[in-house]
DNA sequence: CAGACGTGGCT
DNA sequence: TAGCCAAGTCT
């Protein structure tokens, strides 16, 4: 068990020192933090790896290097920007953010956690790294890596999510007033490369000798989880339209919920039971000759499994009426298209 | 407050 | 293969 949170945390940051990450984020030891480019990162972070967020991060920095210039963007040049990195509504909130601190903060970020709290997309853990890594300012930084880290530390047994809490509380004992923003990071790495959810790497980790859970050997087997639902099936079918001009059928979806603001293949509502043939007939985009494609698209959302069957058709004279825009095949790339969509595209790209 | 909300990589 | 997992937030 941890008796001195002082020399827990002096011992932790050294560690740090010796195993920092270079991050495209990240800025060098010394260097002044960027609040827009930390801010930028956290949200891109937000349940999604390192290695996917990198690219985007970069793509964001390189087009719209400071805050003003996001919010100067048209919010559909964001969109397709943010396309395939998941969760939409952080884009969303993302340019919702921007607008506020580009506006009326005068182009800063605010410098506490209430502050930061209140701004879109920007939650507790986002305030608190926000506040410690770009500001310097003390604040317990608590994300999936840091809840592990502390309920192996403290052995904590009783599962997440009800037992968040506590082990923010617990995590808070911890946290030093010095170098707020190195440690902060400093726990997140540790959960990340060392204390890691599977075969945790306990022979280099700075709290080894500390841990409650290593002494009681059952570091694999926290933090417990509580069972998660199972997901669901949906099925549907897609619309893949081409015009006599070689332009494809596309849609915008609703801005708020699923893929919300995204671009989309027209398809029919996506349900329990797949759309019989007049279902599929009544809720297509246009009267054509429609025929099956071969094979299915299958796509994992977080709440549920989807699959859809691709029908295709040429649309005849008649093409203008139907609603929605019509894109160009070898425009596709230009697309605010979800991931989902990219497979139906592909599909039929690759079936039609 | 439990459920909605993406995606891709790894085991 | 099917499930688990990642620097969470919003309603």
């Amino acid at each position: 068990m941890i008796n001195d949170s002082r020399i827990a945390a002096e011992r932790l940051l050294t560690w740090y020192d010796h195993h920092r990450r270079d991050l495209p984020w990240r800025s060098r030891p010394g260097e002044e933090a960027d609040p827009y480019r930390v801010w930028l990162s956290e949200i891109m972070l937000q349940q999604t790896t390192v290695p996917a967020a990198a690219p985007y991060f970069r793509n964001f920095t390189e087009r719209w290097p400071t805050v003003r210039d996001l919010a100067s963007a048209p919010l559909d040049d964001v969109l397709v920007a943010w396309a395939g990195l998941g969760y939409y509504a952080r884009a969303r909130n993302l340019y919702k953010c921007a607008q506020v601190v580009a506006g009326e903060l005068g182009g800063r970020f605010p410098d506490t956690e209430a502050g930061l709290l209140e701004l879109p997309g920007v939650g507790a853990y986002t305030a608190a790294a926000i506040t410690s890594i770009a500001f310097g300012r003390k604040a317990t930084v608590v994300d999936g890596n840091v809840e592990r880290v502390i309920a192996r530390v403290f052995a904590v047994e009783e599962p997440l999510p009800n037992v968040k809490p506590k082990l923010k509380a617990l995590a808070a004992t911890l946290t030093p007033d010095a170098r707020p923003g190195d440690y902060a990071q400093a726990m997140m790495d540790l959960g990340a490369t060392v204390c890691t959810p599977r075969k945790p790497k306990c022979m280099l980790c700075p709290w080894a000798e500390w841990c409650a859970a290593r002494a009681a050997g059952i570091q694999e087997e926290l933090p417990r989880k509580a069972a998660k639902a199972d997901k669901p099936t949906r099925r549907g079918v897609a619309y893949w339209l081409l015009n006599p001009e070689g332009a494809v059928l596309l849609r915008r979806r609703a801005e708020e919920g699923l893929l919300g603001g995204m671009t989309e293949v027209p398809s029919t509502a996506w349900t329990p039971t797949a759309p019989d043939e007049a279902a599929v007939r009544a809720q297509a985009p246009l009267e054509a000759g429609w025929r099956r494609l071969p094979g299915t698209v299958r796509h994992t959302f977080s709440h549920f499994h989807l699959e859809l069957e691709v029908v295709a058709a040429k649309a005849g004279d008649g093409w203008r009426r139907a609603e929605g825009l019509w894109v160009p095949v070898d425009r596709l790339g230009g697309q605010a298209l979800p991931s989902v969509m990219m497979k139906v595209v592909r599909h039929a790209l690759a079936h039609a």
